[in-house]
DNA sequence: TTGATTTGGTAAAGCGTTTTACCAATTATT
DNA sequence: AATAATTGGTAAAACGCTTTACCAAATCAA
């Protein structure tokens, strides 16, 4: 309700003066006197400036949009976190889409990026975009950030340390002794599957162990489909000894599988998952898990679309290594016994 | 980049009129030819209006924003998802904010609020949000939607169906033969913890038993809390053949705690918990829990932010029954068997 | 003293909508 | 034929801010 010239009337200046002040303007030049006048009259009025028309006037509207594939999801609930401090230490506001949600939700968004609503737009729905949606943010120029998804779009693209991720979970499972190992993938398109097959791979070949002999399933990042596929698994494999679970969601539906066959976790089976979340410590036995960047990859990923100097391309969060959590999911195998 | 005007340039007409087709303004008399003009034209430029431009003019910026304590919590993402399915379904977009992310997006809410950003407010977050934040919402009148928490606020209130969800989750014990059950109840001071607790009795009073000889600990939502209180809880009470847990991640951390001291659920202990979450069913014991109408909580909360003919009071959830989900960490007590 | 520079500002043009008030031409009514 | 009502629009004023261009007065240099 207070505004710009209401402040500038009261300090008796011109509304210029008070947006430049507002604005921290460095060329600014006025006198001391004047400055505390004006930031007294903005103090108690209690002004704060109004968003729409610095919008419209600046163009930059201070938020930024992600969309994200399932809200619901414990793994991507991190990434959320760390987007959102991001954007409170930078001055923006997160715009929240769940893809999963509704039609309606995705049309909304491309009348938000139509009508110049955001500065940048982070993407962690894999697959789960609506086509248009990326058209129309390239239209407008809109920087926008994919997690984990290259879809050969106009955009920058993050990743995770994925082959290092796995090489841990591999390394953990062979320094234990197993040698038959196999994998729980996630979708066989996406890139970052492959990312972990490769550390598998790697690790495996490192060990002197011929991987070429050991399955791998894939399926996708929840319970149903880590249940159904890990049942493959185990009927066409009986000498298998551990798994790598690409998804943690996953994981624990593979658990279930197992249990429901009478095996024991981990005498029979060990089970690594990748991404940690918060209850793995009270499933029925704690499961080993190697934690991810995530918060990290939520907050790179506001910086990446706020930058506007920054350079497409593909980035991989490396600050941190993945981290080994181990619990109980995992140890030796019998025949080592 | 296209506006208004150059529709209506190209249309032949004077802005004004693209204007009143794009917002389908029913008093408008305008020939079927022109109108057919102009639809045309915004066709072929994808004529989006921009946001900003409108907010300013109409003061409607078609934003909501949603507080929320925690967004890594798999109970309020349900919440989340009904909120942004109502969001889509009447053309508003959520803004979202996580208040333990944060002290800096506290302020850049409070900006958002007194620079007329949003249209509405709706906070999840019990306990946790700056006083300036409901402040600044009441003096700017925008409709503040409290979700379970009544703070003495000058907002709307929206609560769930508390009392009956406990009385079914205790119904179906005593069903079972059980007498001696316990609470594992949320904090103290919330009222949602009382109409929880006035359900216990009020099914322990219907069925004889007399409830005051039974056992109610307090704690928070969280698994750490409800293994901590679950211990007490043992301690004190060596008859004790069943508990309800007033939140299910506390009563995750509860079946933690029953495990490691060597006894069996449901074979020792009986537990129901309050809220389903996807996991529940993958257990090591399968938890039996009383799903709550989350979703629609969200639902209805978007809908009273934006509906501005409503007085301000409270309401609660209660087209659908909360769902009682029998798993397997209920059944009748040892000394009936 | 004169000209140049610095200080401390001001005026005003947009940004793209929405909305109210108004109006000319056509059609209907008496 | 004269008046009234309807049709199909138009013009222009906000909304509140940012930013560029400009300028008078004071200070400084020579």
């Amino acid at each position: 309700m207070t505004t710009l010239s209401d402040i500038a009337k009261i300090a008796g200046v011109s509304s210029a003066v008070v947006s430049r002040i507002v604005n921290n303007d460095k060329t600014l030049r006025v006198s001391d006197d004047t400055r505390q006048r004006v930031l007294k009259a903005i103090d108690e009025l209690d002004y704060t400036p109004n968003i729409a028309a610095r919008t419209l006037r600046s163009a930059k509207s201070g938020l930024i949009a992600m969309v994200v594939h399932d809200v619901t999801n414990p793994v991507y609930a991190e990434i959320m976190r760390g987007a959102q401090t991001a954007a409170g230490e930078n001055d923006r506001a997160l715009l929240l889409f769940d893809a999963s949600a509704s039609e309606q939700s995705a049309s909304r968004l491309v009348d938000i990026i139509g009508g110049s609503g955001i500065d940048g737009m982070i993407i962690q729905s894999a697959g789960g975009v609506p086509e248009r949606v990326l058209a129309r943010a390239a239209r407008q120029k809109v920087p926008t950030v994919l997690l984990q998804a290259d879809l050969d779009a106009d955009a920058h693209l993050i990743c995770l340390p994925d082959q290092r991720a796995v090489e841990i979970a591999t390394e953990h499972l062979i320094a234990l002794g197993h040698r038959n190992i196999g994998c729980l993938s996630t979708a066989r398109d996406m890139t970052f599957s492959l990312r972990r097959l490769e550390g598998w791979k790697n690790a495996m070949a490192t060990a002197g162990i011929d991987y070429e002999r050991q399955p791998v399933v894939y399926g996708s990042s929840d319970m149903d489909s880590g249940r159904t596929r890990c049942a493959e698994l185990l009927d066409n494999n009986p000498d298998l000894t551990a798994v790598v679970c690409f998804n943690v969601m996953a994981a624990i539906g593979a658990m279930r599988e197992i249990w429901s066959r009478g095996l024991d976790i981990p005498g029979d089976i060990s089970l690594v998952a990748i991404h940690d979340v918060s209850f793995a410590e009270f499933l029925r036995t704690p499961l080993t898990s190697v934690a991810m960047p995530l918060f990290e990859l939520g907050k790179r990923a506001v910086e990446i679309a706020i930058d506007g100097t920054r350079p497409k391309g593909t980035s991989t969060i490396d600050k941190a290594e993945p981290r080994l959590i181990v619990r109980a999911s995992t140890a030796a195998p019998k025949s080592t016994r």
